[in-house]
Formats: C-alpha cells, sequence, structure tokens
DNA sequence: ACTAATGTCCTTTTT
DNA sequence: GGACATTAGT
C-alpha cells in the first residue's frame, strides 16, 4: 500500500512513530515537539491501514483533547479517515462510565448508577463520618476534604492505608482504625445509594477486567488502544490499561516525563519511566524536535528541568531562532505586576499579536485576583480556566441535584441538598423524609402521605408534585434492595482497594439515622408501603416492562423547564444578586438542549465539567476576542505566541503547602518547566519583591519574597533581566512605573499607594 | 429539639 | 468567600 502523501509532512521520528506496525510503543514527546500531531496521525494512519474506527480507543487527559485529536485526524482526509469521529475517545473515566453502563453487570453494577462529582463525595463521606460519631473525638479526626484524599490516594496508587497516610499525609497519623472502618462504610452506602465517585470508575473498570467473560469481551473490544499524556496516569489506570492490551498488545503511549505535574491526584511518573519493563520488547521513540518556542526560551526552559532526577535525557531544540530572550521581570510589588502585564498585553495587541494568542499563566487561580480586576478596568476581554467552577456555585448544583434526583432517587446527597431548600427544613427533617423515602421504595408518589413541619409544608407538596410529574422511571427497577445486581460471576474480588468482598451480593438497605423525635415521628407515619406500590414489594421482580409504560419521559428540556418552575421561587427566597444567578440556570438549560438524555447530561457535566465560567454557551464567543488566564495545570498542552506566567516566587512555585518531601517540590519544578514551555516567542516570568498580607492580619504588614529557587542565578544569565521600580512621589502621587531597561514602556493609569 | 444566624479559621493543582 | 463550629432564636 502506498504510504499516503501527509506522512511528508512528519519528520524522520514522528514518521517512525506513526507507521510503527504492531505492539507496543512509547513515544517520549517533549513539550512542543508535535506529540497531537503525531497522535492525530497515528489514528489516520492506522484508519488508513483498515483498522475499524470503533476498534480504535483514544485515551487522552480532557475530553476537550480527544475531540481535537479526532478532528486533525479526520483532517489527514482520505475517504476512510472520515469516520474518525467514530473512535472511541475520551478521559478514562468518561470511557469507564460507557463500558460500565454496558458491561457492568458483570461486576454487580446495574446501568442506571449515577455519578458523584468531588464536592458530593465528600459530603457523603461528611454524613457517613458524623453517623459514625467520629467527629467528636477529642484528637481532631481529619476533615472531608482530606478523607477523600486519603480514600482516593489509597484507590488510585493501589496502596494500603498504612503506606499512604505516613508518606503523604503525616498529620493524619493515629486514625488509621477509624479511617479504614469509615471507607468500608462510605463504600457500603454508595452501593445503597447506586453511585459511583470518579475513582470508582477506574476501580470497577479495573475488577471488570478480572473477571473472565466480560474482562476478555472488554480487552478484545479494541484492536488499538492510544494514550495521551501517559505520565499523568496513575497505578491504577496502568493496571486497567495492562489488562486492556493484554491480548492484542497493540498499545501506543505517549508521554513526557518533564511534564509530569498530577502527583496530587495519584499519578506516578514511574508508570512512563517503567512501560519499557512492562511491556517487554516496547519501541521507544523520542521526540526533540520543538516547533513551538524560539531557541532562547527552550535554554531557559532545559536548563530549568536539567536539575530534575529520574528522566528521560532530552534536549529540546528548535530551527526558530530568535535574539530575544525570555524575560525575567521582578516588580516591587503585586498591584505593579499587574499594571506591567496589562501594559505589555495592550502593547503586544497593538503590535499586531492578538489576545487569542496570549495568556497569562498562575500557580492557583486566586492569583489572578488582583489582575482581573485591572484588567476589568482597562476593558481587556478574558476568560479565565482552571480554579473555581462554574458548577460550584450554589443554585447550579441545586438544580442539577433535581435532576440527579429524577434520575436516581436514592442520591441521598441530592436529597439532603433539595430538602433543605425548603424553609424550615434542616438536618433532623430531612433525615425523617429519607428514612420515609426508604420505608417506600423511593417512590415519589409516596411523598404525599408524609408529613413536615408547617412552615416547609406548602413548598414540600410543590416539590413533590414537580418530581412525580417528571419522574416516570421509579418502580422495581429501582427496589432491589441495592440496585447492585445479583453478580453473575463472583470475580469482583477483593483487592487492596475498598472494594467491598460482598458487592455483589444484596444488601439490606438500612439507613442509620440518629434517633430524633421528628424523624421517628415521620417515618413512623408511613412506614408501611403505599397501596400502589404493594405491587413492587417482591425484590424486583416486577418486569421492566410494567414500568416502561409508566416511564414516558419529557424532553430534557421540558424537563428543566418544569424543575425551573418548581425551584425559581425557591432560588429567589434564598439567594441574594438573584438576577446574576438566573442567567447561570439559562446557560444550564441551554447547554443541556444539545443532550438527548438525562443520564448524557448528567454523565457529562460530572465528568467533563466546563473549565471557564463562560465555557457553556460554546458558538457565541466564536468570533469574540478574549485573551486566557489559566492555571499551569489547565494549561497543560496548550500554547501561545506570549505567555506571562506571574507570581514566580518561592512559596508560590513551589507551594507552601507542600509537604516539603522531595517528590512534591519536584513536581513544582516540572511545573514551572510546563509553564515556560507554553511560550512561542515571548515569555515573561514575573515576581513581585513584596507582598502586603492579608487584611485578616495585624494591620498592614507586608512580607518580601523571592524569585522561585528553580531559578537560580545561573539560570537567571538566560533571561533577560528586567527590575521595576516605583517612580519618586514627587507628582502628586501620579506617575509611571520606570522599566530600567525598556524606556518604551508607557504604564499608564498607574496610583502609586506609596507616593500619594 | 430544630433551625437559622453569627463567628472564626483557612484558602492548590483536577477527573 | 466558604467551611466549620458555636450560639441565639423559634
Amino acid at each position: 500500500m502506498a504510504d499516503p502523501a501527509w506522512l511528508d509532512e512528519l519528520n524522520p521520528q514522528q514518521r517512525a512513530a506513526v507507521t510503527h506496525g504492531d505492539g507496543p510503543l512509547l513515544i517520549i514527546a517533549g513539550a512542543g515537539t508535535g506529540k497531537t500531531k503525531t497522535l492525530a496521525a497515528r489514528v489516520a494512519w492506522l484508519l488508513e491501514r483498515g483498522v475499524p474506527a470503533e476498534r480504535v480507543l483514544l485515551l487522552t487527559f480532557t475530553r476537550r483533547a480527544a475531540q481535537e485529536m479526532l478532528r486533525r485526524a479526520a483532517q489527514y482526509a482520505s475517504h476512510s479517515t472520515r469516520h474518525a469521529p467514530r473512535v472511541w475517545g475520551g478521559t478514562f473515566h468518561a470511557v469507564a462510565n460507557r463500558l460500565l453502563r454496558q458491561h457492568g453487570h458483570a461486576v454487580g453494577l446495574t446501568p442506571d448508577f449515577t455519578v458523584l462529582d468531588q464536592s458530593d463525595a465528600e459530603d457523603l463521606l461528611n454524613l457517613v463520618r458524623q453517623e459514625m460519631g467520629l467527629h467528636s473525638r477529642e484528637k481532631r479526626f481529619p476533615k472531608k476534604g482530606t478523607l477523600l484524599e486519603i480514600y482516593s490516594k489509597c484507590v488510585n496508587s493501589q496502596q494500603p492505608l498504612d503506606k499512604v497516610v505516613p508518606r503523604d499525609f503525616p498529620w493524619c497519623a493515629g486514625f488509621d482504625e477509624e479511617m479504614a472502618r469509615l471507607f468500608a462504610a462510605y463504600t457500603d452506602r454508595k452501593q445503597q445509594m447506586n453511585v459511583l465517585d470518579y475513582d470508582d470508575l477506574l476501580l470497577f473498570w479495573f475488577h471488570l477486567m478480572r473477571t473472565a467473560e466480560a474482562g476478555a469481551r472488554a480487552a478484545e473490544r479494541f484492536d488499538h488502544i492510544l494514550v495521551d499524556e501517559y505520565q499523568d496516569t496513575n497505578k491504577l489506570q496502568a493496571d486497567v490499561l495492562r489488562a486492556m492490551a493484554a491480548v492484542k498488545r497493540n498499545i501506543t503511549v505517549v508521554g513526557d516525563d518533564a511534564q509530569s505535574i498530577y502527583g496530587f491526584r495519584a499519578a506516578t511518573v514511574r508508570n512512563i519511566l517503567d512501560f519499557p519493563k512492562q511491556f517487554p520488547g516496547a519501541t521507544v521513540i523520542t521526540l526533540e524536535q520543538n516547533y513551538r518556542s524560539v531557541q532562547p526560551i527552550l535554554n531557559a526552559a532545559n536548563a530549568v528541568i536539567a536539575r530534575a532526577r529520574q528522566r528521560f535525557t532530552k534536549n529540546l531544540w528548535s530551527e526558530r531562532r530568535s535574539e530575544q530572550r525570555p524575560l525575567l521581570v521582578s516588580c516591587v510589588d503585586e498591584a505593579q505586576q499587574c499594571r506591567f502585564v496589562c501594559t505589555r498585553i495592550l502593547e503586544q495587541l497593538e503590535a499586531g499579536v492578538p489576545l487569542r494568542r496570549q495568556a497569562v499563566l498562575v500557580r492557583t487561580g486566586h492569583w489572578s485576583d488582583m489582575l482581573e480586576v485591572e484588567m476589568s478596568r482597562r476593558n481587556i476581554p478574558y476568560r479565565k480556566f482552571g480554579g473555581l467552577k462554574f458548577l460550584e456555585a450554589g443554585h447550579v448544583k441545586d438544580l442539577l441535584a433535581l435532576l440527579r434526583l429524577l434520575e436516581n432517587p436514592r442520591d441521598q446527597i441530592s436529597w439532603l441538598r433539595v430538602l433543605n431548600l425548603l424553609p424550615g427544613v434542616g438536618g433532623a427533617t430531612a433525615n425523617g423524609v429519607l428514612r420515609f423515602l426508604a420505608a417506600n421504595n423511593h417512590d415519589f408518589r409516596s411523598l404525599a402521605h408524609c408529613s413536615v413541619p408547617t412552615a416547609a409544608r406548602e413548598r414540600f407538596r410543590e416539590l413533590a408534585a414537580m418530581l412525580v410529574d417528571l419522574g416516570g422511571v421509579n418502580g422495581p427497577h429501582h427496589e432491589r434492595a441495592s440496585g447492585w445486581c445479583e453478580s453473575d460471576s463472583n470475580a469482583a474480588a477483593p483487592h487492596p482497594g475498598p472494594l467491598p468482598a460482598d458487592a455483589g451480593r444484596g444488601r439490606k438497605l438500612v439507613l442509620p439515622v440518629q434517633s430524633s423525635d421528628l424523624a421517628q415521628r415521620v417515618a413512623t407515619v408511613t412506614d408501611f408501603p403505599l397501596p400502589s406500590l404493594a405491587r413492587g414489594e417482591g425484590q424486583g421482580e416486577g418486569s421492566c416492562a410494567e414500568v416502561s409504560t409508566n416511564s414516558f419521559q419529557p424532553s430534557l428540556s421540558a424537563q428543566i423547564g418544569r424543575i425551573r418552575k418548581f425551584y425559581e421561587p425557591v432560588f429567589h427566597d434564598i439567594y441574594d444578586h438573584a438576577e446574576v444567578r438566573i442567567r447561570d440556570l439559562e446557560q444550564l438549560a441551554a447547554m443541556a438542549a444539545s443532550f438527548g438524555t438525562r443520564e448524557e447530561f448528567l454523565s457529562d457535566v460530572t465528568l467533563d465539567p466546563p473549565s471557564g465560567t463562560s465555557d457553556w454557551a460554546g458558538a457565541p464567543h466564536k468570533d469574540e476576542e478574549w485573551m486566557t488566564i489559566s492555571t499551569i495545570h489547565s494549561a497543560k498542552g496548550c500554547e501561545w505566541d506570549v505567555v506571562f506566567l506571574i507570581h514566580a516566587t518561592d512559596g508560590v512555585i513551589p507551594s507552601d503547602l507542600t509537604t516539603g518531601n522531595a517528590v512534591e517540590i519536584e513536581e513544582e519544578r516540572r511545573l514551572l518547566y510546563v509553564a515556560m514551555t507554553r511560550a512561542r516567542n515571548w515569555l515573561y516570568v514575573c515576581f513581585p519583591l513584596r507582598y502586603y498580607a492579608d487584611k485578616h492580619v495585624l494591620g498592614d504588614r507586608h512580607s518580601y519574597a523571592q524569585l522561585t529557587r528553580f531559578i537560580p542565578s545561573d539560570v537567571r544569565a538566560l533571561f533577560e533581566q528586567v527590575a521595576l521600580t516605583l517612580p519618586k512621589p514627587a507628582s502628586g502621587g501620579r506617575g509611571g512605573a520606570k522599566v530600567e531597561t525598556d524606556g518604551r514602556a508607557k504604564i499608564r493609569g498607574f496610583w502609586s499607594p506609596e507616593g500619594g
């Protein structure tokens, strides 16, 4: 077969990677070496060679990356590659979600599970913790966020508590026994609720692969597996992959150990370093020619990473020459840093670099707060990625909770959130209602007979009416004792992770509720099945057909419309600034319009949350000009002509919050490396010398900062160094900062706090 | 006995 | 500004 013409666009290493035949392949692809292009071309090449698109699996770090790659694969468009969209593409979690809805029965799952996002998982963990009485101990028990981190790290690294806690959470020592019990209870509760958390998606996929029949079928399903960003996978993911590739061994992984920045999520650089051992006979190809950055930027970046240990040595080089070295800008304080960045952005814009080709990068979301104010003031449009998410807004979560309830009436977390919306309802009443629901097979119709305090009565009635209107699916299907159907194979064998041994068996639904008068009363009023439900009593014996006659589901938009009819009056009662917030609800509704089913929408929203505040509407923003503000993590895989890294101080990079162990420090070094290698032509590394202490702390104290330790003096020499100073307060406080090495700088609108 | 309002601490990175 | 603990109020 003749090679397609587009192969000529590739350099020899890229071409070797793209045209690699069968067998394991590791591509070490440095920053900007055409990794996306190579992977996309390989997909296209496989399709050209006649591999059916649906037998190719492309695992990426974000769904967006998958889409981009498949779009590019389709661009190498011969007739056969137009099928690229039929390739299975997505994140590990999204693919797990898809596979488990189809084959989950082999590990005791029914296809109607819902997925908990992080905050839901934390809330559930907290609920269980409280019920177990672990919150009131003499010594302070770890908080929910920490608990979930610990749990998650155990699962994802496949290591037991007593190994993880001393190493990564030394301050939580001494609670091992309680935590083990807590995590077991948490696992049980998820079963009762018919929900999976993020980690479960991987965990159950892993166990699916261990079942004889379904595991073999899953492994059979794909002829080729390609994995992007392999350096950011964890042990559990690697185990899943090994099982998926066990039969055909056609696995291609691409990554750069120097860009591994997800250790906090249990990603381990060992996966990529050990790949040749894990897959004996693997071909290793290294891509070193960088097509992105000018050489002076690479020189600086190479110098930063040169001091890291344990890596595939590679030195990036570029044909893009330039006289311009990256700039190292020391500012007097944060305010000056903001002014400098804004001014330079506008200068670059005038010089012909559009806003979309410029970006500001920060270590954590809040470090751009002051800059955002300044940018708004100067009318510089921007979008922010990473940091606070749209989904975390209370009112958005409310609406989603209502939607989830319809999907999975046993979702306690959503119930608690929804019930707390009602006036006069707190934890105790909510618990009572939950108990009541449990006793009535979670049938919405039973709510009509549930008593609640007077203050809540009217709204509660409206809620019940709404749920009954929309909740067609509510019958025997949901009445199995645990919602995890009988396991047909007992392959869900226990392992170091917290999957319970009895995952497949039926489990009695017992809600451990603190005894409270009201809860007892509410529960006893109707602690018997309602007449209309009696037929559903026998453990899941009702046929599904019987349910479906009752389960006409209105369109998703109609459902949301009906929900809003109930929710918006409530919403106005409890939130300030309703006018602003209501737009979010509209956006949510607009977004949902493009989804077919409720399940798809909910899964998508939890597995691939919109990353920016204005990420939702999509098309309307197409033509607008805006620049990017992003966390370094979210900037992975991106590039811009001009990049500003701000707050490059010690204490920010590396963060003061790291526990100080060498592994974490090394990751921070790579973070800096990732940030620097995003830049094509201009790189500004900025750092303020002085920080004003929080307003909460002692008056107007300030502290002094230093440049990050990852740019020591010998590396500094590779930068053009710029020191900004404040002007003398002669002209009544108005003036401009002087850029000592660059007289052109015109910084306007500057108001010196010291000078005034 | 519950809910709602007030007070105090800390504040990564993301599927 | 939000999470958590505590107190005031119904």
